[in-house]
DNA sequence: ATAAACTATTACTAATAGTTATATGTGAAT
DNA sequence: ATTCACATATAACTATTAGTAATAGTTTAT
């Protein structure tokens, strides 16, 4: 039982003849003879009385009838499925987001895309990019916008977004916030509070200070929040988005490498991108930054 | 999009897995990627993304699983109708009888048979015998149940059902009633009333009397019926069935050729016949006489 | 690093669906 | 009755397709 066969039954039983129902599906006579006859047999059944010249349908012929112009029906609708898909944004799109984005970049953007596609349901989560990528690696995530990876697995697709410049940054009431002892070499002296290890952050922050493991770090956490608050009760020195450094803090003007953070999205490189998802993409490259 | 590739894309997408999906199907894995990206290129857009070891719906893919179900279920339903149809005798039943069956004959098996069957809907319609063959032939009608002709097209099936000997009658107040006068010669010598020129009983008449056209016929008539009150009113002589004699007619004892008429059942021998049809033949051959 | 597990690809074969040409049968008109 | 027009079935052939076995190429787990 094969859809074009069905195809041919119901064209043939609309026409009332072999013939007609050919031009209707634009093939010969015998090719409908032909498959009729293999529907009549993968069913055990004749479905037509060929009496004289016209065509009649048997019992079962009857019986089927509304059956099998349901199947085509819905083949109908399957195929309006995918042509409605190609032009509409909906459906459901998971992503994720690390938690500093989410709480400094995340709400604007969140916001146009509801308004904009209120199709979408949108299933935000949060968590480490790190932890994002391997999500987005094993396909439970379609789409993550965090910290983007220094040396990225090659599947990854990278997209920055925005230009994130880490700043050294201590208490006001810090002796590092003295005149004169800006340099690495007094930093080195005391107490850091950094990202975790791992972390692509604190990637970044050893490569840009030439730090090893003998830095004494006083605390590691994954919420850059809870180490500005840290800094900011004076426990010790830390590196921190530009933007969140504030009248309670202090920068210390230490030459060293680059330390711009590029934020922005990844997805699987051999995933095939949802509508929503590919919208979300081009929304936030109307928030880049121009550098 | 055929049905084969359906149920590859849903057995993939139950078992999460290419090979397992073939397991299912008695198929080789190639089979089934084939299969699948048949049914890829037929929708012009990726069902599946096959990242490392996991295979995962796309968007399009989740959207049409639904409806690509239901098109399974609905094959199922037909192969359902089809198997229910072989042992239930349902659906309509269009037949012919002539008028006087229908009326001597047909009320006691018509009743049983709506008792045994009560999911058949009887469609009778009454008409001459002739006229019952022709639709036969034509396919209007599926099951006719008539006094059957003599020389039958060689389309049609007979079945013979009841012997209805026919006899020569006149009302008792009829000339030809007198004893002494029972023979063919003196009866040509009243009026005849007859059934009408070209239906099978009255052919049967003309055989069995050597009848031409030369016969003075009073009145042509199609109701047996009819003819009856007439004779009854003295009008002339008839043939008769046996059957519908009764005390105010008698019947002339006169050396003739067999006139018995058959009864019985006609259908089209290339015509596939109903449950319902079947049914009624069988039960109609209970009723049959035993000659 | 290596093995195990999985899908894609290739080359080949078998099965199938289509075509053209022809046969067969019906119904209608002469 | 004969013939013509029309409709379906069949046969022979071709092109296409679906399947298999073998193998390559990945990814995951040990």
């Amino acid at each position: 039982m094969d859809i074009q066969g069905i195809q041919a039954f119901l064209s043939v039983s609309e026409t009332g003849s072999f013939s007609r129902a050919a031009d209707a599906l634009f093939l010969t006579q015998p090719a409908v003879s032909k498959r009729i006859q293999a529907l009549e047999q993968s069913l055990g059944i004749a479905l037509f009385d060929r009496i004289g010249k016209s065509v009649r349908l048997t019992e079962a012929g009857h019986a089927l009838l509304p059956s099998c112009r349901r199947i085509i029906d819905e083949v109908g609708e399957s195929r309006r499925i995918i042509s409605n898909l190609r032009e509409t944004t909906s459906g459901s799109l998971r992503l994720a987001t690390s938690h500093h984005i989410g709480l400094h970049r995340m709400p604007p953007v969140l916001r146009e895309f509801s308004r904009r596609f209120p199709e979408v349901e949108l299933k935000p989560s949060f968590m480490d990019s790190e932890q994002a990528c391997q999500q987005i690696l094993s396909g439970e995530i379609e789409l993550a916008i965090i910290t983007l990876p220094g040396e990225p697995d090659s599947r990854l697709e990278l997209m920055p977004v925005w230009h994130d410049p880490l700043c050294i940054a201590v208490s006001r009431h810090h002796e590092l916030a003295a005149p004169g002892r800006h340099s690495v070499r007094y930093l080195l002296e005391y107490d850091a509070i950094l990202p975790a290890a791992g972390t692509y952050t604190r990637k970044l922050i050893d490569q840009a200070l030439d730090l090893d493991d003998s830095v004494p770090t006083l605390i590691e956490t994954h919420y850059l929040e809870t180490i500005k608050a840290m800094v900011q009760a004076g426990l010790g020195w830390s590196m921190l988005p530009a933007s969140m450094i504030d009248h309670s803090l202090v920068v210390l003007d230490i030459r060293h490498r680059s330390t711009t953070r590029q934020l922005g999205t990844v997805v699987h490189r051999e995933r095939t991108k949802s509508n929503a998802a590919n919208a979300m993409i081009r929304l936030l490259s109307d928030y880049a930054d121009r550098p």
